[in-house]
DNA sequence: TTGAAAGCGCTAACAG
DNA sequence: CTGTTAGCGCTTTCAA
């Protein structure tokens, strides 16, 4: 207000003053602002305490960009997702920003939309905008992307998979894996004519592990699918698909996930069928709306909150420990609910 | 691997080469390079070809701080909400990146589990980050949060209301209007004894909005809520506040918003009441989930998709134009769905 | 403990 | 059209 501005109209100056004006109003030099901004302990109690006077009085802050472009370090994490409509990456991220805000980082945030392309140019955004770290979702990418990730040098962590042959850091589970439980409790329900509903396969090898998966473990107990699917992630257009695939008459419906399950559960409804007397319907995820369904909708749950945690935790430790990111294996679990229980008259 | 590196352990090079290092490549100077880059028409043919080429052959990678640094603009947008979690919120922030993006814009994003004072603290983050544009969610913020972000000059809009006389511009819909239709319906419906299920109240000017609109318009009705209750906003605690609710006896529950909807819904299946039979019930979102559940709810439509495209668009145009943001009002739309259909006997 | 000075990688006048 | 020259705001040796 009593400042005597020398050209009142300069536009983008939002912090307004810079660490040299607080330097001056202190009367000590830059590097001490620095200094006491960064708490080294190189710097005595009186000057520590004129900076931050000033700095409280200028209504001083510094300046991330500048900061970066001298430390090489941007203390910035980035995450590139296929959506945050569905509510399990919603989930995920959301945990990630917490536990990396909590570590003092920031988050660049991205959206696929599920198209690889596009998902390997916001990759190289990312390391344009020299994130320090970075979230990715499953395994599934071009070579070109993943040869400019390894030799960028950045730290990266896949998430929502775990598979020893990944080419990066995985912070995640079996998808594959985690459907056997499912199985096993599907038919020692009794059920014998299961059907699968699957996600998106292409470019997404979640979907596709849970789909082998489920298959495979079938297949251990001499059993086949009586009917494959694929269907968007959406409750509609999984409705859609379920209503076809109901058809055919089978006992079970195993969903890719819980959004699907959902779907089908209103396909199951709007047949007249009854869920789980006439087919049983599972999903993966555990929303927390899947609890709520009438019936309650039997699941895997995913342990999407840990994972981002987890994942912001160990990028900001290999960070700041100039080391690689080392891969996590969490567990899933079966969660069975009303939607698969026993079928009557079963064994 | 054919070059020779005075020192091969640099530690956090990652785009590798420089602009310096594709000038000396290119045989040009970084002036040209840079020219290239920002795709100015001062430059040859021939020497854009060179750049190209080089910039091609050696990987090279622009450096964003540097960018910011010497622009004072960073070409990036900052978004601080309530959650990731809620699927509202979440719809919002995806189409805000996705048109941020498509106009050139990366995204920070920042989450604060509707704490004001975190509110605070990441919004100066956002500052300190340099963020070109801010999209906050409301207009309830504290004068200090409000002062920092106007004498920042920082541009700014709050979304998910619309309210005339808000500090900052306003992108989105007026939350106390948006529930005179779906009052005017209940009670055409012969509703009488209408219970209002709100979100948490203190901090969140959208709740106090839904809530004082419907009080006031049933009010123009001759009516008062036979009971008003607040609940937080999860599935589980919304069934536990509405099972509470449901014994005085309403023969409509208004909640706040879709996903305490989906928990009175729960609840009222719960007690054994009738849907839309024994009591109605209503939201405000119109998730997807909302039209497939038993009985399809009936909400008010928020434009989540279009309220973040539009801030995108709008806070980016007026940092190109350099001028404020203006403020943009948006409609929502009153869905009828079954768990509201006319009481049976009604007049 | 402190200050001076040299950049970090890029852009932006300003001459030529 | 192109190169030269200053910085952007901050950190970081290196001396003092």
């Amino acid at each position: 207000m009593t400042e005597i501005k020398p050209d009142s109209s300069e536009p983008p100056r939002l912090g307004g003053a810079t660490q040299i004006d607080v330097a001056r109003r202190a009367g000590v030099s830059t590097a001490t602002v620095s200094r006491v901004l960064n708490g080294s302990p190189l710097v005595s109690r009186a000057s520590r305490e004129k900076v931050e006077a000033a700095i409280r009085e200028l209504a001083y802050m510094p300046h991330e960009a500048a900061r970066s472009l001298a430390t090489r370090r941007s203390r910035t994490l980035g995450a590139v997702i296929p959506t945050l409509t569905n509510a399990i990456f919603a989930a995920g991220v959301n945990a990630f920003e917490d536990e990396a805000r909590r570590r003092g980082h920031a988050l660049f945030i991205a959206v696929s939309n599920y198209d690889p392309v596009q998902e390997g140019f916001l990759i190289r955004q990312m390391v344009e905008r020299g994130v320090d770290g970075l979230l990715l979702v499953g395994n599934d990418r071009g070579a070109e992307g993943l040869e400019m990730l390894v030799s960028s040098g950045l730290r990266c962590a896949c998430a929502w998979a775990y598979d020893e042959a990944a080419p990066l850091a995985n912070i995640g589970f079996d998808n594959a894996a985690a459907m056997a439980p499912l199985v096993d409790h599907l038919v020692a329900s009794g059920r014998r004519r299961v059907a699968i509903l699957a996600g998106v396969l292409a470019g997404n090898d979640r979907a596709r592990a849970r789909l082998d998966g489920t298959v495979a473990r079938l297949a251990d107990h001499g059993l086949a699918p009586v009917a494959v699917a694929e269907t968007l992630y959406s409750i509609r257009r999984a409705k859609e698909a379920a209503r076809a695939l109901l058809e055919v008459g089978p006992d079970a419906v195993v969903c890719g996930n819980d959004v699907i399950a959902l779907g089908a559960l209103a396909a199951a409804r709007a047949a007249g069928l009854g869920v789980p007397d006439d087919v049983a319907i599972t999903g993966v995820d555990d929303l927390p709306i899947s609890a709520e369904m009438d019936p309650p909708l039997t699941t895997v749950r995913i342990p999407a909150e840990e994972m981002g945690r987890r994942a912001a935790a160990e990028l900001i430790a290999a960070i700041k420990e100039d080391r690689p990111v080392s891969s996590i294996r969490l567990g899933t679990r079966l969660v069975v609910r009303r939607s698969s229980w026993r079928k009557p008259g079963a064994s």
